[in-house]
DNA sequence: TTAGGGTTAG
């Protein structure tokens, strides 16, 4: 009757308790029961009060106790008890006992502990070969897959037959490694040994070759199988997937004969990592229109997907869902989440996410550090920086962009260049051309254009055309032409279809008035048919992502639109606004660059967002390309005049538009 | 009548 009510994960502890505490003087048997009951229905501490118990009435635990006992802990649990236990082990004295080690093993794994978890496999007996498959698990779950790699080498040396465990284990191993050449090797010694691969094996391997790029290979063996299971068909989705052929996974996707959260959420990733934001939000919606719950993993990627969408309602949306849904809220959900807010303008809300996590990992301060800086907040930036070196948590390379980032949008020009070289000097990380963009952005900027142009010259590599954008974006500003054109024609060599650089080149000459050279550059853009990239401005009503493109007749409300339009052209006249013209870049007369800069997408976005949102509501808009100054200047007066607060997020930063004035001051 | 290792997702 108690082992029945022990039954995994459909027991009844409650009436097993209530039958067990009737029992006068229950044996070593019937309390390892009751705590492999507990382990099974996933109630780890009962388990372990339940042992402490059976001590406690004198009843000595045996080789059954501790497996049971161990099995079912989590890594919070394994950290509190994982060391006490073990003494409990030896003190007992079940040391020798393989399946004791195991659970020892697993329990050290699931800590982080590995020093302690290879400490009992290297006294262990070597010829049990469940204890080499219990250390390579260990290794693959700590993600140090080439220690897997390294002890499978040494199994064959010593001659312990793998079993198809250790097989599974090594082949996913190699595929997280992408290490096609070792995992080939080991699939032809299958071969020639005569193994015939399990379902599991046939997985891996599928695993393997998809995620390592042959998808040939992988395709081939899945065509073979006799047997399919959901994970046969997710591991090749994702291998697609992965190697940006979501089409062809979406196709393959859409046979699949099941599909299971993971599949849902390897598509929904696939679209995600093909930066097709918009389809990310369809299959979701689609994944539960047939009623499967998505989970954390899930979330990351669609919040992933409205953060770049700028998907403000959507991802709030998704934060409720979580909460009532009781959805696991780890490190990775915060980290997307702190993303999310920062991209949607909302710094606050991301730092209260921040604020409020146990546990904070480098993405979480990088995002964060970044989040803050591409929103104007540098100081604040720098000061969580200096708070995230006395924890324990490490910067890298991508933390550094950040830092520097808060620097270049604040004018912080000593505390930058002082934390590039403390890149080198305290943190032993090797500033790449990005690291160096930034410091020729943030010399630039602040006028210091000859050292900006030394600091290219005495870089370590050769620079890219970003580093040269910056110093000619800082020579239009400072109006050195000679720099200028010298940055120019360096992008033109290294990419001669880069549209931006013309249209700087041409703002630098038009500053000027060096209209001959407006024109010749106008000529050169014609000539070699350049194309610009389109701007494009998404906006979110009511869940719904809309997109504009300068002068969109597209949208079903273009009529309303347009008439908003002229009644804020009339407003903005009025309080005094004048069309800037000078970033306009076709040959027109100036009526018809009036109309092209009076009909910009960012404007069309906005006037869509004055229409389809209360009074008062906050207007986002994500711009794909940089905002033009007209538009910055017309933003500013709207934002008074309609008395909203308008989010605008361009291509590398935010601009905060609040009752006339921008929170960039005028500097981008 | 009690025990061990495995494949897909951020």
């Amino acid at each position: 009757m108690v082992s029945f009510c022990c039954t995994q994960g459909q027991g009844d502890m409650g009436y097993a308790r209530l039958l067990f505490d009737e029992i006068p003087e229950p044996d070593n048997f019937m309390w390892n029961t009751m705590i492999r009951g507990y382990s099974n229905n996933s109630s780890p501490e009962a388990a372990v009060s339940l042992y402490i118990e059976m001590l406690a009435r004198g009843v000595g635990p045996d080789n059954y106790t501790y497996p049971f006992l161990l099995k079912a802990f989590d890594r919070q649990m394994a950290i509190e008890f994982g060391g006490e236990l073990h003494a409990h082990v030896t003190k007992f004295g079940f040391c020798s006992n393989p399946h004791v080690q195991d659970a020892l093993i697993h329990v050290y794994s699931i800590s982080g502990e590995m020093d302690a978890a290879r400490e009992l496999f290297d006294k262990s007996p070597k010829q049990n070969s469940v204890l080499w498959n219990a250390i390579i698990s260990a290794y693959n779950r700590s993600k140090k897959y080439a220690e897997s790699c390294k002890l499978f080498a040494e199994m064959e040396e010593l001659q312990v037959e793998p079993t198809m465990v250790t097989l599974v284990l090594v082949i996913s191993a190699c595929a997280k490694l992408k290490n096609l050449e070792y995992g080939a090797w080991i699939h032809r010694n299958i071969e020639n040994c005569w193994i015939v691969p399990n379902l599991a094996l046939q997985n891996a391997l599928i695993d393997m070759y998809a995620g390592c790029g042959d998808i040939r290979t992988a395709w081939s063996l899945f065509e073979n199988m006799e047997a399919k299971d959901v994970i046969s068909w997710t591991a090749l989705v994702a291998g697609l997937a992965n190697l940006g052929q979501v089409d062809q996974a979406r196709e393959l996707f859409n046979r699949m004969p099941e599909r299971d959260i993971i599949s849902w959420t390897v598509m929904i990733d696939g679209y995600m990592k093909a930066n097709r934001f918009k389809e990310v939000l369809e299959i979701f919606r689609e994944m539960q229109s047939v009623s499967v719950r998505p989970d954390e993993f899930t979330m990351v990627s669609v919040l992933t997907a409205c953060a770049n969408l700028g998907a403000f309602e959507v991802g709030e949306w998704i934060r409720v869902y979580m909460e009532r849904y009781k959805i696991n809220i780890d490190v990775f959900v915060n980290n997307a989440m702190i993303d999310f807010y920062c991209k949607c303008g909302c710094v606050e809300n991301a730092f209260d996410i921040f604020d409020k996590m146990q546990k904070r990992d480098k993405f979480t301060w990088t995002t964060m550090i970044n989040g803050l800086a591409i929103n104007g907040h540098g100081e604040h930036a720098l000061d969580l920086f200096t708070r995230m070196l006395r924890t324990s948590v490490r910067p890298d390379e991508v933390t550094y962009i950040g830092v520097l980032t808060a620097c270049i949008h604040n004018g912080l020009i000593e505390e930058g260049r002082e934390i590039f070289s403390s890149m080198i000097n305290t943190h032993g990380i090797f500033p790449n051309v990005c690291h160096y963009g930034c410091l020729v952005d943030l010399l630039g900027r602040a006028g210091q254009l000859n050292e900006a142009l030394e600091t290219i010259k005495n870089m370590p590599m050769k620079p890219n055309s970003r580093v040269w954008g910056a110093l000619l974006g800082a020579c239009r500003v400072h109006r050195n032409l000679e720099m200028g054109e010298l940055a120019a024609n360096k992008i033109l060599e290294l990419e001669p279809d880069n549209g931006a650089v013309y249209v700087l080149l041409s703002n630098l000459y038009a500053k000027l008035n060096r209209w001959e050279e407006v024109g010749k550059v106008k000529d050169m853009l014609m000539q070699r048919g350049v194309k610009k990239i389109p701007g494009c401005s998404l906006i979110e009503i009511n869940g719904n992502i809309h997109e504009f493109v300068a002068g969109d007749c597209a949208h079903p409300r273009i009529e309303e639109i347009h008439t908003k339009m002229e009644e804020m052209g009339r407003e903005l006249m009025l309080a005094g606004y004048a069309p800037d013209t000078t970033e306009v870049f076709i040959d027109i007369s100036e009526e018809e660059k009036e109309d092209t800069v009076y009909k910009h997408c960012e404007k069309l976005a906005i006037a869509f967002g004055l229409l389809s949102s209360p009074a008062g509501a906050t207007i986002r808009v994500v711009k794909n390309l940089r905002i033009c100054l007209d538009c910055h200047n017309a933003i500013k007066l709207i934002s008074r005049i309609y008395k909203r607060v308008i989010v605008v997020r361009d291509k590398t930063r935010f601009h905060h538009f609040s009752s006339g004035s921008c929170s960039c001051k005028d500097y981008w």
